[in-house]
DNA sequence: GATCCACGGGAATACACGGATG
DNA sequence: CATCCGTGTATTCCCGTGGATC
């Protein structure tokens, strides 16, 4: 911890001691700058990107890992200070008068989950490349991929593109998305994430990259890391963090995802200290299995309103998707006609953010209905939606 | 005028069951 | 008995429209 956060701490503490210091310190999705007891597998990515040092391209790797292992935190942090070092491309009109640096290799990260169309692909990555906004409508998507090979091909020495969570998405996606970088991103090279083996992995790398769930005690260190950051001192014994650890098997999304729920609950209790209790039902508010939260957070805004009405029904209410659906669209959070209600629930539950379960005892004429489970932990989530 | 996308609406298909039919 | 059919519901799939922007 550095000086000023040791002043900060002291000087909250002067007047009115609050368990939570810093929701954003504490937040299971937060961009984290330094992921901690993640050295060595720095070192590795490193070793195969050395020839961006030379100011080449290095081979096409694979990267993955199983879920909570820290793939995208430490992925998404050593790109963003690997582009530090890059110089920010300007206009391409200006790109003759540009002074470029021997080692300028650019760095971008793309996370798939957040791109849909192949439109959107092209546009992230030119507004990742450019100071210039870009424009989102009004433009085609072919006009959007010929200036994107222009920059590219300005950039001489090329990119390096990460993209993370490739294997999130139906294959004939990941298909296409072979198909933009072989054609018309040349020169780029790529560094998937994922999580499937490399053997089931659609994208032909040259080289593979394992990274390996956490230890259970690197686990707890980066709790008692999160915690010293976020919450008061002594807030958090170290068995409890180990009991989190344990408890999460040792996936650091979920474990983090328990803590700050665990930790807001005993916040707006008025206490100081995380108790076992807290972590209990932190647990129980954690379905098993449960995506990402950030999964869940990168969905466009009209449907994570729908999921705000969703985790405030009642189980007993709404035994059905269509029963749900009225609820829903009855609501006054959601502005939505229950058609579209109902198709977003089930384009939610195609992609694992809730779950349809049939319905066991159903007599009756008709299909059997089912009823939606969550598969995320809801106060986790109304909390970081609230905070937004 | 051209572009993309979100939304709304509904058609098409899948599934389950009971009863009729061969 | 096996299969088909009709009915009712669930689920998936598709497409037109309109807003916003260039």
């Amino acid at each position: 911890m550095d000086i000023d956060a040791r002043i900060r701490r002291r000087w909250r503490q002067g007047h009115q001691p609050q368990l939570i210091q810093d929701y954003e310190a504490l937040s299971p999705v937060a961009h984290i700058d330094e992921p901690a007891g993640r050295g060595l597998v720095i070192e590795r990515l490193l070793d195969h990107l050395e020839p961006v040092f030379d100011g080449k391209l290095p081979p096409d790797v694979y990267v993955y890992g199983p879920p909570g292992a820290g793939k995208s935190a430490i992925v998404a942090a050593l790109f963003a200070h690997l582009e530090q070092f890059s110089p920010k491309a300007q206009s391409v009109i200006h790109t003759s008068t540009r002074v470029t640096s021997p080692t300028a290799v650019r760095f971008l990260y793309l996370d798939r989950r957040q791109v849909t169309s192949t439109f959107e692909f092209y546009h992230r990555l030119l507004d990742g490349l450019l100071e210039e906004t870009v424009p989102e409508q009004g433009i085609s998507t072919a006009e959007l991929r010929s200036r994107l090979q222009d920059v590219i091909a300005g950039t001489r020495r090329g990119i390096v593109l990460a993209i993370d969570h490739v294997d999130n998405r139906n294959e004939a996606d990941t298909i296409a998305l072979q198909e933009v970088l072989d054609g018309p991103l040349a020169p780029v090279s790529w560094l998937a994430v994922g999580r499937s083996a490399p053997a089931k992995q659609p994208l032909s790398a040259e080289a593979t990259l394992e990274i390996d769930a956490y230890q259970r005690q690197t686990l707890v260190d980066v709790l008692m890391t999160r915690a010293s950051k976020g919450l008061t001192q002594q807030a958090l014994d170290h068995e409890l963090a180990h009991s989190i650890a344990i408890q999460t098997g040792g996936n650091a999304h979920h474990a983090l995802t328990v803590l700050f729920v665990a930790a807001d609950r005993a916040h707006r209790a008025g206490r100081t200290r995380v108790t076992e209790a807290d972590i209990t039902a932190a647990v129980a508010d954690l379905p098993e299995p449960a995506v990402s939260l950030a999964r869940v957070l990168a969905l466009p805004a009209n449907k994570q309103a729908v999921l705000q009405a969703l985790i405030e029904l009642d189980a007993t209410e709404c035994p059905t998707v269509t029963a749900t659906t009225d609820r829903i669209s009855a609501s006054d959070v959601v502005d939505l006609s229950p058609e579209t209600v109902r198709r977003f629930l089930y384009e939610m539950a195609e992609i694992g953010i809730v779950e349809r379960v049939r319905a066991e005892n159903h007599d009756g004429p008709g299909r059997p209905p089912s009823r939606l489970e969550l598969r995320f932990a809801p106060t986790a989530f109304r909390r970081l939606s609230e905070t937004v």
